[in-house]
DNA sequence: CGACGGGACGC
DNA sequence: CGACGGGACGC
């Protein structure tokens, strides 16, 4: 496998497992052996001489077989003498062939940072508690989309030690697929969140929860919008529409049209809508589920509609939120909304807690969404037109009952993690008419064990669910194929095997061919 | 102190 | 009918 390409490209395979090292002239090849050999399997030492003199340059290339043995080669000796001398070497990670001599500042960068894929369940606490078993991480990051905050599938893992990516890098599990990120290009290099541990989520209590708004921890008391101009820093903090003010904007409409999940009341969807900056009224007509809602700008409208357009609560029954249109002419007095004020004074500390919008988790808003109608203790039972199956699970007092589906589900079971050789069965689900959300689709399958990963392809009503137990798919065939999901009827199906089957052309990945293509 | 060689399966 | 996803960081 090693020797698969004879013209050069093969040194930097695995990458960073080739060490450039400045020694004292006229050290001997045993000398480096010797030295280095006990961090593991030397490939190749490479002794430079100058082509012409043959003089002996001071610079040697030791080539190991895995990059976690060149990391701790390098963290070990570097700036050690080898015996018999008293000049420190110094050792680094040698560039690739064509990079050259070129030194690069953010060298470290690419030595401690992984990029991964994740599952689009994943947060940022997961993902960071699933990669300290290979030692103690920076931070990491959770790309998602910024309209919707969904988790878009793959993230950035920061070690303190480049011993500890390689471990990782090597060790993790290979679903993950992990390579070490490039250096981000320009200086604003620090953008990186920082995940400050999981404390206060059990025990702080709500108060401190919302007020935890910012990355940085809770810098900036509540009430950013609704307290005025002084911060904790003395300066004068801006309004909603400076905060907002570049926010992508293709309209004038200040104004939101939303449909809700009938039996949503009032004063729940105003406290809602009154989590995004600048709103002025939410009114809620609760017999249709229609909404209105107003904002001081059209960029707090429109940042508003794409951070809870789409947000279900419960599972199943997502907000529908658009721009209105401003050609129709509507009076909302602003007396009408008595029911809003009456809230917004109860739940103002929680509201708007933007600094800047860069520094905002696109998720936090869903989140805490999600917070105040669980908080509220809205019964999804009572939200749903069709409910044919509530309170049909007598026992389901602490479990989460699939309310969304046309019949009673057992309760949820956690996933498992892909790890290449546990895939037992894929099914076909077709979802008609149109689709369903993939959570909802993960809280149903779920529940018969096992699960791995379910999915629906973009923009199609069609998708796979994988399993890591047969059994366990099975009885998710037997179980939901015929019912409905939030409307939506289901068919599942065993899968038939991929048709793309990547078994000639090019290399095969670390794996070879595994169980996963033959499902 | 700072950057790139040598070898050459055997079906 | 309905058959195989997605991959680079708010400049």
């Amino acid at each position: 496998m090693a020797g698969r390409d004879g013209r050069g490209l093969t040194l930097d395979d695995p990458p960073n497992s080739r060490l450039f090292i400045l020694c004292p002239k006229g050290t001997t090849e045993q000398e480096f052996r010797d030295a280095f050999e006990k961090y593991g399997t030397i490939e190749d030492v490479w002794i430079i001489k100058d082509k012409r003199t043959n003089e002996d340059r001071g610079i040697v290339y030791i080539k190991f077989s895995k990059t976690s043995e060149a990391m701790q080669a390098m963290e070990e000796m570097n700036g050690r003498a080898l015996p018999g001398s008293n000049k420190g070497l110094k050792v680094v990670v040698a560039n690739s062939k064509r990079d050259g001599s070129t030194r690069d500042p953010r060298e470290d960068e690419r030595l401690v940072r992984l990029f991964v894929i994740i599952p689009k369940h994943f947060t940022e606490q997961k993902l960071r508690s699933e990669f300290s078993e290979f030692g103690e991480v920076e931070s990491v990051t959770v790309l998602k989309d910024h309209g919707t905050g969904e988790n878009k599938g793959f993230g950035y893992v920061r070690y303190f030690k480049p011993l500890h990516a390689a471990l990782a890098y090597e060790n993790c599990d290979t679903s993950y697929r992990p390579k070490f990120a490039e250096p981000q290009r320009s200086r604003g290099e620090r953008d990186e969140i920082e995940y400050h541990g999981f404390p206060h989520h059990s025990s702080a209590g709500q108060k401190r929860l919302y007020e935890d708004d910012f990355r940085g921890g809770g810098a900036f008391g509540a009430d950013v919008f609704h307290s005025g101009p002084s911060s904790v820093l003395g300066a004068p903090r801006p309004g909603p529409l400076e905060m907002l003010a570049d926010y992508p904007l293709n309209s004038n409409c200040s104004r939101l049209v939303i449909q809700a999940p009938v039996g949503l009341t009032q004063g729940y969807l105003s406290k809602l809508f009154n989590l995004i900056p600048g709103m002025e009224y939410c009114d809620l007509n609760e017999t249709t589920g229609v909404a209105y809602a107003r904002y001081s700008s059209p960029q707090c409208a429109t940042y508003a509609r794409d951070k809870l357009n789409g947000f279900e609560y419960p599972l199943g029954s997502p907000l529908h939120v658009q721009l209105a249109d401003d050609s129709v002419r509507q009076e909302y007095p602003m007396s009408v909304d008595s029911n809003y004020s009456q809230y917004s004074g109860g739940f103002g500390s929680y509201s708007t807690n933007l600094g800047n919008l860069s520094s905002v988790d696109p998720m936090d808003v869903r989140q805490k969404a999600a917070m105040i109608l669980e908080k509220a203790g809205i019964n999804p039972h009572n939200l749903l037109s069709s409910s044919s199956n509530a309170g049909s699970v007598g026992d389901g007092r602490r479990e989460r009952s699939a309310f969304y589906c046309s019949i009673p589900l057992p309760p949820p079971q956690p996933t498992v993690q892909e790890d290449g050789t546990n895939l037992a069965q894929r099914l076909f689900i077709v979802c008609q008419p149109s689709g369903v959300s993939e959570k909802v689709l993960r809280d149903a399958f779920c529940r018969f064990g096992n699960l791995i990963d379910v999915y629906l392809l973009s923009g199609r009503n069609y998708g796979y669910a994988k399993f890591a137990s047969k059994t366990s798919a099975m009885k998710a065939i037997e179980t939901l194929h015929g019912q409905s999901l939030a409307g939506q009827k289901l068919k599942v199906l065993e899968a038939e095997p991929p048709k793309s089957n990547p078994a000639h052309g090019g290399f095969l990945g670390d794996e070879g061919p595994s169980k996963k293509q033959r499902l």
